[in-house]
DNA sequence: GTGTTTATCGTCAGGGAGACGACTATGATC
DNA sequence: GATCATAGTCGTCTCCCTGACGATAAACAC
């Protein structure tokens, strides 16, 4: 208990993200293409070390930044920029998680909107969104052929982790909104839930709970002309962040 | 991006503990008096360095075994020992949070049954449990009168998020049996979550929506004497952990 | 026995959710 | 332009869960 500085072991402190988006109708992770020793050429979640100065939200934020060009989104602001919502996931501190040194990495969840394309330092062969049970898979192939092989460290686990979060809060939380463009349609949202979710969900029923939801939506007015079927209104997110009743997750 | 040793700060890191349980129809929790400066003859949670070869997890189970002899329950194992639940709960890295040199704390949630006495290295007078609301006002009195500073470091702050988790966690899982000794009675469980949650709850609904949850509550036969009233059913917590529909924290 | 306390069972009304019919408003096709 | 396909929106019906609360059961205190 005593307070001796040589009496700890030195660590290295870490920021990893697990950032998450909806791209074609399904739930993708960003991955970036590791560049050196160890797991070299192996896809892996972005991440760095957190800076002396630096809060570990901070180190996040600076994170996603840089690998995405995303600015996270203010709490305190209302929810009319186009930023992400981001948060802190878990912390893994595996003696052997790093083979280089005893590293202990806090993971953060970001969610964003559906973005044009990864940006990696300016080269985009070594970042992609990846649908995530390609990437949970121990081992496969990509939509494109290409062999997969598992992700980096203990990547894999900490992907798993952040997808289950997501998961389970948006359905207590408005959280699915952050998957969407700042103006969106009932029907965007419902696909939001039903790509995370990997389910079918009736859209008449979704239609009178999310609107039914006090501060869930709030209407913009307008409406969306769409290739086929009739205009929808459009909606921002309301000001509510809890959901009660929460929506239903089909079971099974 | 690129791997260099001395590209990045030294952080020490602690595991600090949020130790909770239900004494005397209130939720309590294990407050240790700090030694040395900072913050000396202060109280604070309970925590200490993470060694060099050791996990999170096993880190955080070493310092509660070390401040009040609980064993963690096992996830493997059935719901028949003693143990206490241990999860992690956040980690907390401002840069100020320590005066003395850089600290990464990877807070941890505890959840134990009532306890005869603390025990801090066999110094009892330096280890209490005090009730939650008691330790965050931010200054006041003890039950005895005695004078409360805040906590130490951000512990309040690190303390609120731990009974927050737990206000919500026993919403939607079996964990207030966490708080109960092996066998308990549904009117043991339901002082639990009035404690965690301030409030009084009905027994009849309490009572209706616990036995018809299936895997919450085993039956064991028995029954206990007290005084005054009739005799209850013993249950023992049953197999499943997550409660579907949830229990209903009432609003207000 | 009477009163008190705690446990347990029943009843009833209201609300939310699933299942699903019906209608509306657009683009696509012939 | 009529028809079809597509997508959005409104309504209805039933089931189940919950909250409110009455009633009964089984112990103890006097």
């Amino acid at each position: 208990m005593a307070y001796d500085p040589s009496a700890f072991p030195p660590f290295a402190v870490t920021v990893d993200l697990v950032v998450l988006t909806v791209r074609r109708h399904s739930l993708c992770a960003l991955a970036v293409r590791r560049g050196e020793q160890p797991f070299q050429g192996r896809w892996a979640l972005p991440g760095g070390f957190v800076r002396a100065g630096e809060d570990l939200a901070q180190a996040a934020a600076r994170e996603l930044a840089e690998e995405t060009g995303l600015c996270v989104h203010d709490p305190a602001a209302p929810a009319q920029d186009h930023g992400a919502h981001l948060e802190q996931l878990a912390t893994y501190g595996d003696p052997d998680r790093d083979p280089r040194m005893r590293v202990v990495s806090v993971a953060h969840l970001a969610l964003a909107p559906d973005l044009p394309a990864p940006r990696a330092g300016g080269d985009a062969s070594n970042a992609r969104w990846a649908p995530v049970e390609e990437l949970l898979e121990q081992s496969g192939y990509g939509h494109d052929g290409e062999a997969v092989a598992p992700l980096a460290f203990d990547h894999a686990r900490i992907l798993a982790d952040g997808v289950e979060r997501a998961r389970s809060k948006i359905e207590y939380s408005s959280l699915a909104t952050a998957f969407c463009p700042p103006e969106f349609t009932v029907g965007e949202l419902r696909r939001v839930y039903e790509a995370v979710w990997s389910v079918v969900l009736d859209p008449r029923n979704f239609h009178r709970k999310v609107t039914g939801t006090p501060g869930f939506l709030v209407p913009t007015g307008g409406t969306t002309t769409r290739q086929g079927g009739r205009p929808a209104q459009l909606f921002r997110a309301g000001g509510a962040t809890l959901l009660n009743p929460p929506m239903l997750r089909p079971e099974v």
